[in-house]
Parts: structure tokens; sequence; C-alpha cells
RNA sequence: GGCCCGUUGGUCAAGAGGUUAAGACACCGCCCUUUCACGGCGGAAUCAUGGGUUCGAUUCCCGUACGGGUCACCA
């Protein structure tokens, strides 16, 4: 027995499977298409859901659809230190409300779906230590017992020399130790970690592929990275390249800060003996401040929680849609010449993304929302509307849902056509764009352009013609019958060809009409609002009108 | 500081060694119109910078500047 296999067997002595096992055995290969990609979304539970890592997650997921492929939901709770509680179904929850859904992974609530779990890495140690225990005996891997002290010290005579900081070489203490020194400080219980003995040297170059940026060529990684840490759960870079070999992850879809470390990760991955996915780096999403720009961040950016656009009220797939036109930029394009299509018809692709990080365009997503909302029939706009307002505006709920016919007519109003309104952007505005359908959120806020006689002259000649049952020409028709007698042209050239001749135009007269129903000065087609308001609510809003002037 | 990445209008961006350098959002003007929208038409606005290579560079190469990332028992 050489020192490196009794050494492996005294640090994981309950380690009986080897990682080959493993491989074939609890994780086989998975039977998919050719060009299917199996991808993860991988966050830490350690806070709210961010905006970026809806992108992140939304970039993931289309690639494993697209191709036909499998999106994992993996939860990576390796640093306990930062956990927060109810991170996880934060996470499941908020991406649930965007309609991303993952194949396998996990659920919230502790429950998993998927054959190649657990999807949690707290939940999966012995796998690490299969790994970490076959790199031991290959003399690959080693326990490291300093303290924090002394990595501190060793950091500090670095940065004095100059060098690149680091446990590497002459540096790594423990790299070369005696065995009985090793085992003693085994004895003594002494807290170690577990570090990659790294065969590369400062100046190694290594080169990969990345899907968005294409070729990158690096220095070798040539520091003992920690592997596991003290109590035995793995750093970030061990878990990736266990987990994502045992899931049969095929590309690694992650921020482009992880670019520096893809040396490390490919050094581990040849020395275990595994083939690397491939990588694609996304930029992360960008904020302007103080005139220069910098990555969103949760802890400065409160507004870049996924919370806000729900509480916005922003449809789901418009967020989506946002998101998928700064991944793809000829996604507009798409969209245009697809009217009709669910965005997930799109065939997203990772070589069209930018390799540098796009600003935040609140702008842009709100014509994006105004764009979708458009799109939607009377119906969804309602159900979205008022599951929006049952959350959030209980009491305009109440009003929205009192009568749902009522409430899916004003919803259709100029929608539909080729040329549909785009006045809500998100689900708050709703509220005040049909406030006055609603008796109890009805005020006359504006003040119209025309005297009140002259207003109240055009009431009165209007009231006792007026039938919200008319069809739209008998409609307008009596709104011109009455302009002659009152001064007005009922045509609005005659009028611009001679104003001076006239008080005002047909525009004029409606105008006054539309305050007296409605309470402002401008609304979608006059005739469509009176008709659902009803010729009784119609009568009492004018009376209610006439009698204040 | 070392290493890596990036830089086309205000924003998102297409693009190729020779183009009037697309398109979208926002902005401005006009048209349509009973209001507002919607829509249509038009406008203003961009290749960070200095050197090369080339007949020709925004595109290729090198440097500079600026921005970003990373150098943890964080991910």
């Amino acid at each position: 027995m050489t020192d490196y296999t009794r050494l492996a067997q005294l640090l994981f002595p309950h380690v009986t499977q080897t990682p080959q096992q493993l491989i074939e055995g609890r994780f086989p290969p998975r039977t998919l298409k050719e060009g299917a990609q199996v991808t993860r979304f991988a966050p830490s539970p350690t806070g709210f859901l961010h905006i970026g890592g809806v992108f992140s997650a939304m970039v993931s997921e289309r690639v494993a659809h697209t191709t036909g492929g499998v999106a994992i939901l993996r939860i990576e709770d390796t640093d306990k230190k930062r956990e927060v509680a109810g991170g996880v179904s934060l996470i499941v929850r908020g991406l649930r409300d965007f309609g991303i859904v993952f194949d396998e992974g996990a659920l919230g609530d502790g429950e998993e779906q998927g054959d190649y779990g657990p999807y949690t890495q707290s939940l999966r140690a012995e796998y690490y230590h299969v790994f970490c225990k076959e790199l031991v005996e290959k003399g690959l891997a080693y326990p490291c017992f300093c303290t924090a002290e002394e990595l501190d010290a060793i950091r500090q005579k670095q940065e004095a020399a100059g060098v690149t900081p680091g446990y590497w070489g002459e540096y790594a203490l423990w790299c070369d130790r005696p065995m009985e020194e090793v085992e003693a400080a085994l004895q003594a219980g002494k807290p170690y970690v577990m570090r990659l003995r790294s065969p590369g040297k400062p100046g190694g170059r290594v080169k990969f592929k990345d899907a968005i940026r294409g070729d990158i060529e690096m220095e070798e990684n040539f520091v003992d990275v920690v592997l596991l840490k003290s109590d035995g759960i793995p750093t970030y870079h061990f878990a990736h390249v266990v987990d994502d070999t045992l899931m049969r992850v095929t590309q690694v879809v992650r921020a482009d800060e992880w670019i520096a470390s893809v040396p490390i990760h490919l050094q581990i991955f040849w020395l275990c003996g595994l083939k690397a996915p491939k990588y694609a780096h996304i930029a992360p999403i960008m904020k302007e401040e103080d005139g220069s720009r910098r990555k969103l961040s949760k802890r400065k950016d409160p507004e870049a929680a996924v919370s806000y656009f729900i509480e916005e009220g922003y449809p789901a797939e418009a967020v989506m849609e946002y998101l998928l036109t700064i991944g793809n930029s000829n996604f507009e394009d798409w969209r245009r010449q697809n009217k009709e299509a669910h965005y997930t018809e799109f065939p997203f692709k990772l070589n069209k993304m930018s390799a540098s990080g796009a600003l935040f365009d609140l702008q842009k997503l709100k014509s994006v929302s105004a764009e979708a909302v458009a799109r939607m029939s009377a119906e969804e706009v309602y159900d979205q509307a008022s599951a929006w307002a049952q959350r959030f505006d209980p009491a305009f709920y109440g009003l929205l849902t009192a009568d749902p016919a009522y409430a899916k007519g004003l919803f259709s109003i100029d929608r539909g056509g080729k040329k549909p309104r785009k006045d809500i952007v998100c689900w708050q505005d709703v509220k005040g764009y049909a406030a006055y359908f609603f008796d109890p959120l009805f005020v006359r806020e504006e003040v119209p352009d025309l005297e009140p006689a002259e207003q109240k002259r055009i009431l009165e000649a209007y009231l006792p013609l007026m039938d919200c049952a008319d069809d739209k020409d008998a409609w307008f028709g009596k709104l011109k019958d009455i302009c002659p007698a009152l001064g007005y042209s009922p045509d609005v050239k005659a009028y611009k060809a001679a104003p001076e001749r006239f008080r005002g135009h047909v525009g004029d007269v409606s105008a006054v009409v539309r305050w007296a129903v409605t309470g402002r000065k401008n609304t979608p087609d006059l005739h469509a609002i009176m008709a659902l308001l009803g010729q009784e609510r119609c009568r009492a809003r004018i009376t209610d009108c006439l009698a204040a002037l």
C-alpha cells in the first residue's frame, strides 16, 4: 500500500465507491437526441432573486429546450455562512412566476424531481468525497492544516515580494510534508481542508473555447486551490466538476465573472480524467450610475429584485421578451415577423449573445411590455390584471371581478384590431386606465377647455338625444346634428377652412360630452365607452355635470 | 499590480476590408384623426484613441485610454 492510498483511506474511510462506479451506475449517460444540450441554472440561496438571475436562468432553460435537452435547477448551498432562510423557495417561486420551468431539480419546500439528484449540494457530500478520495490516491490532492493566520502570513509575504498571491509552489506549506507529519496532524484532530496538488506552472498556458466569446487563452492554474472546505463541503470549483459530470451537463451557462476560474476547472476535470462541458459565459446586466456603468447588484439595486417587476405588474412574458431582446438582438426582428407566436418558439442562440453587458433599460422594457399587453385578448388582460389586483390591490380586485363581463368589455375597447392601443404597460396601470368605468373610482379630474356656459349649452342640447344603444354612426350622427344650432361645424375640415364662422367643431362638442361622461379630456373610443357604461350611468353623469355648471 | 474580457447614435444593437453604416426604444416634426392613442412618413444622432498593414480600415495587427471581471475554507 502506497502512502497515497493509505492517506486516502485515512481521510475517507467511509468512501467505498469509485468515481467510475458512480458514473456508470448511479448516474448513467442520458439518452438524448443529437445536439440536445443539458444545462443547469445553479443559484446560491443567499437572498432574493435578481433580474440578472432570471436572465441567466432563462438563457440556460432556453438553450436546453430549444435543443430538445434537459434543464436542471441546482441549488448551490455550499456557503452556509451566507445562506438565507427560505432562499430556495424564493428562487423557485420567482422563476416559476416568470414561466421558467426546469425538468429536474429543486421544487422548493425540500422537494426535488429528476433521476440525477439530489440537486442540492449540501446533500451530495458523499459524491464529492468519492472524487476527492481518488485524487488523493493518485497524489493529486492533499490535506492542508494551515490556519487562517498562516494563510494570511503567506499572503503578506507574497505581497511584499511582489509575487502572485496564492497557495502554490514554495508557499504551499503542506504540499510536500512527510507522511508522518500529516498523520500526526490528523491524529491530533487539527482541522484541515483538501487541496488540489496542481501540476501547473506559472507561465503555462491553457486554451478553451467559449460559446459567446470564442477562443480564449489564459495562464494555466498553478494554485493548490481548496477542493473541500474544513467542514467537508466542496468549494464551487470542485462541486462544479463533480456535479456537472454526474448530472451529465453538456453546456455550462454562467456569469462571466467565472471566466477567470476556467483554468482551475479545466485542470480539475483533466486530473479527474473527465471531459469538461462546453462553456458559455454571459455578460451581466448593467446599470448606469453617475455617468458610469456597473453590474446590477443585489445589494445596491433593490429595483433589480424580481419582486419589483411582479409588484409593478409587468406581465411575466413581457419581462421574458425584454430579456430575450437583450440576449439575442434578432429577437425583435423575429417578433415582428411572428406576431402571434409565443416567445418559446424563438430559436435562441448562445453565439448571438453579446460579449459586453447591456444596460438595463426600463424605457425599453415598458415598450416591450406595452407591446405584449396589446397582443393579449381582453380575456387574458382581464385574467392577468385581476390576478395581479387580487394580490396587490384587493379593493380594485373587488371592483374588477364584480362583473367579469363588464370588465372584459372595457378591456376589449380598441383591442384586437390591426392597431391596438398600448396604454397599459403593466397591471398597475389598469386602475388608472379604467377608473371611470367604476363609479367608486370616478372623478372629474381634468378641466375642459370650454367655458362652463358653453358646456352647458352643449350638454343640454345633447342629453335629450343621447342613446347609448345607438350604433357608432347613429351615435356620432347625433353629435353632428346638434352642431349647427349651437354654432359648431359638424365637419372638421369645413371648420378649418373658415374657423371664424364657427365657435368650434364637432370635436369640441364631443370633448364636452367625453368630459361629462368620463371626467377626462382623452379616452379611447367614446362611443364604445358609452355603450358599455349604459344609458343610465351616462345620463346620471351628464345630469350631475349639468347641475354643477 | 498580474491575468482575462469588452468599447458602433442617449439606450439595445446589425454589419462587412470598398455599404447612403440596418433595425428597435426614447426624442423631434409632419400626416391620419371627434380626443388620446395606434399607425404611416420624415428628421436629428454612432464606428473610444494613436500608430501600422492595405489602393482603401469602423472592420485586420500593435499600442493607449476608458469600462468591466478576477486573483477566498464566497459563489
